[in-house]
DNA sequence: CCATAACATGTGTATATACACCTTTCTCGT
DNA sequence: ACGAGAAAGGTGTATATACACATGTTATGG
């Protein structure tokens, strides 16, 4: 038998939703992954943001900063300040194309030199943190958060040409 | 039959970083995840961090800031920051205790109705992210955090001790 | 009782993140 | 060829995050 009709939903219990929240607990497990990979990079004076947008730019040479932002799920004004401190650096490098409107980013000899010295220090981080037969446990979350990001995505697209 | 022994470990390749880090993984998803959330909350003034703050405070009345920082696993001193837009709303109260270093806080009543306010647009969020017969998915997923969480803090008090 | 250590918190600084708005440059229809 | 709109990018502002350092407060050993 059902309930009978019309109830207002009622809210959830407090609770549940800190226990449920996909994106609280999303961020609670950033905020301790990134604090320990970054004491890991700390002797390249590299953070970890930083190492992957080096490590994404020496996989594509001379990418737009558009296309860049968009493969990197960051926004584009994210990613303008995050190259600030590279670029002061002079670890990479930002030019502009035939199109005068484009800025290309690439990686320079420093960059690349600086990423070179720092995978070490991630490959140390990223083992104590998958451990010891990890390669399935951490492919299936990884596989998890790629999923994540696909229905977030398209949810968030549809939330906004629903005005 | 092995190679013959003592080659110095190669550096990662950049593409299989990109896709292994847990770090880069997680930042990514956070950051698709808190736009969806964070447009939903929208019409509230809220964003998902300050509902979580609230939401976590509406379960520790009267809790000192270190306490309550150490339960979100975040920085002291970034919940000292992220308490100021509260504040300033008068969402929150913060109250010197009988030991006048500690700084009790504890929501107001224009914070708990901010709360149950939101809470029903974050269901909506909360829903369209895990979809129909999604709680064993994300259940197994949300375990996967806790558990990187764990890792990742018993990683880091290792690594600051290892000095 | 006082000096010192331990403790709780705030501040200065730097990076990470994204929205709203603006400028510059290109494209395309007429 | 020109003007409207699209496209690429930057800036102003606000929050989120954390480390190094500073301040005030309590506990504690002599």
């Amino acid at each position: 038998m059902e309930t009978t009709c019309a109830q207002a939903a009622p809210n959830p219990d407090p609770a549940a939703v800190a226990r449920l929240c996909v994106c609280f607990n999303l961020r609670k497990a950033v905020r301790a992954v990134t604090q320990f990979y970054d004491t890991m990079l700390e002797p390249t004076g590299l953070r970890t943001t930083q190492l992957t947008v080096l490590v994404a730019l020496s996989l594509a040479q001379r990418i737009p900063l558009r296309r860049f932002a968009e493969r990197l799920v960051m926004d584009r004004t994210t990613l303008t300040r995050n190259l600030r401190p590279l670029e002061r650096r002079r670890l990479v490098r930002i030019e502009r194309g035939p199109d005068r409107r484009q800025r290309f980013m690439s990686l320079t000899g420093a960059g690349r030199a600086a990423m070179e010295r720092a995978l070490p220090l991630w490959q140390a981080a990223q083992s104590r943190m998958v451990g010891r037969g990890g390669a399935e446990r951490w492919g299936a979350l990884g596989a998890g958060l790629d999923e994540i990001v696909t229905i977030a995505q398209q949810n968030l697209s549809a939330a906004k040409s629903a005005v």
